[in-house]
Parts: structure tokens; sequence; C-alpha cells
DNA sequence: ATAATTCCTATTAATATGATAGAATTAGTA
DNA sequence: TACTAATTCTATCATATTAATAGGAATTAT
């Protein structure tokens, strides 16, 4: 349906929280868990890719935890989701041409092409920095709204 | 995995199909089925949700068939892909705010907002006159790179 | 009547998603 | 050294979605 599932969604709001938090230390996935209502063991399963992806840092044992592996304006929601969700493209054939014999005549495919290329600008677009700047806006507003 | 499923992807092959034959008569499933080498019985299935969303109209009995409900400059790919794969947005918190209680203050879900309406814009830019046309260019061009 | 076609409903198979559990490993600290 | 807090690894399971198939009912032109 289009959708981006859980895994990247919950990727972003986890790279959103480290963050928040970048320049204070190792955070606690517990904690992340907890704050934002997502399942710790769920969140575990992110960790591997985005370390693989060279996003995040983990440091084990006592007063371990997660921390970006590079500064908030320097990492994309881009790099998150494509990390966690694979090739952006919105059709294999995309990414994996020779998954259809059609590819050079197909016109849809062509489509699927330029639709990926915008979904992925649009996503490179933003960066964990912008992501917190919003963050504290949202604050100050909802503050102004409850008034 | 952010894709489109193959709801929507044949069925912007079928209607992109409808539309190379409009004006000439009802055309018959089992023909698109063949050239476009896609189950006749699983494009069946596209027809109910292309009929209600107004897009295409069809004719029972001997020499029926599927004919599109308006010229082809004036259906877009978003209508079709709609019509098949629901709300073009990223997250269901998009489109059925109710179904998560850190609406008011996600920062994502603003961001998947934004996404979706970029998807959006994308296929509605795209008519099937315009892929009827692309269709044709690749055509001349083919046979230029198959002498 | 008959043949050709859409239409409808049920079922199944395959795949992807989301979640849980438990043991193993690492590192700080008393 | 022993203890504790944390990540890491692997296996498993439950559920939902997607994709495909099948059979028959209804409709229409000839």
């Amino acid at each position: 349906m289009m959708r981006i599932s859980t895994k990247g969604r919950y990727g972003a709001r986890l790279m959103l929280e480290l963050a928040l938090y970048y320049g204070k230390g190792p955070v606690l996935l517990k904690d992340i868990a907890k704050r934002e209502e997502m399942s710790e063991g769920y969140l575990e399963h992110l960790l591997p890719p985005l370390k693989a992806a060279g996003l995040v840092n983990s440091s084990r044992g006592a007063h371990g935890g997660y921390t970006l592996a590079k500064t908030p304006s320097e990492i994309t929601l881009r790099e998150v989701v494509q990390a966690l969700e694979g090739p952006l493209s919105p059709a294999e054939c995309v990414h994996t041409p020779n998954v259809c014999q059609r590819v050079r005549s197909c016109v849809t495919r062509d489509i699927w092409k330029k639709l990926g290329e915008k979904i992925s600008q649009t996503l490179e677009s933003v960066t964990l920095k912008d992501m917190v700047e919003m963050q504290k806006n949202k604050g100050e507003t909802s503050l102004i709204y409850n008034i």
C-alpha cells in the first residue's frame, strides 16, 4: 500500500531521539523505547543495519548505549530509511532490471524510476538536525496551544 | 518496503493498454492479459475499484469488454494508483490521525505527510495521454536500436 | 439457443511485517 | 574476581498483506 514500514518509521524516531541527545553520552535503548512507546525488542533489530550503514555507534556493557556516528546535520533521513527499508524505488524492476523482460520497452518502469528519485530527493533534503529543530518548534507552539 | 504493489503496477499497465486502444471499442481483458503477460484472473480484481472510481466502463456479454470512462488526457496516474492502493500517504497516521496519540507532537508524521504530498503531485503530473506518447516514442527509438 | 464475456465469491499460497524470548558477549565497578 | 548493566545474536512465532487460482452466475450479441 505504498507505506514505509514500521522499520523505517520507528527507525526515524529512534534516530531523532539519538539526535536530541547528541553530545550527551550513550543513550539507552530502554529509555528510547519508553519515551517513544516502542517495543525495545523490536528496536533492537533496527540497530544492526543502522550500524552497518555507519550511522550509529554502540558501546556495550555498563554505561553503554548508542550514539550517532556523525553529527545530526550530516545524517539525512534518506540514509536512515534506506538503511532500514532497502532501495527506495517503488518497484523492484527499477533497481533490479533483470526481474522483468519488458524493462526496455516498459513505460511504467520509467515512471516508477522518476517517482523513486523524487522520494529519494525529498528524504535527502531532511537532516536529523532539521528534525531536532522541528521538534523544538513543536514544543513551543504546543505550549502556546495549551494556554 | 516502500513499494507500489502489483495492484497499482498492473493497474497502471492495464490502464495504459486501455488508453492505447481508446476510441476503438471495448478491449478484452483476455487480450490485455496476453499482451502484457499478466494473469487474467488477477487483473479481474482490479476492475471493480477502477470502475468505482469512474475511470473505466464495461460492457458485458459477447463483444463486451472494457473502455476508458474519460479521455486519456483526463485520467492521471494518481487516480489510477489511488483507486487501487488507497491513500498514498506513506504512514497511516497521516490520513487516519486517530491511530496514534502522538500525532500532535510527532515530527516524523509531518515529514511523512510532506512526502505523501510529493508522491501525489508526481503521480498527478502524469496522464494516460502522456504515457501513450511515451510508449510511442519508445517504439521509435527501440526500432532505431534494433537496426 | 449458444457462445462470449463480465461479474462475483471463496479459497489458497506465498511473502512480509511485527513482536517476543533467551542465551551469549562485553565492559565497568566494587 | 565476582557482579551487574548493557548490547548482541539467533531462533521462533503470530498476524497481516499480497498475489493468485477456481468455479460458477449473470448478461448480451448473434
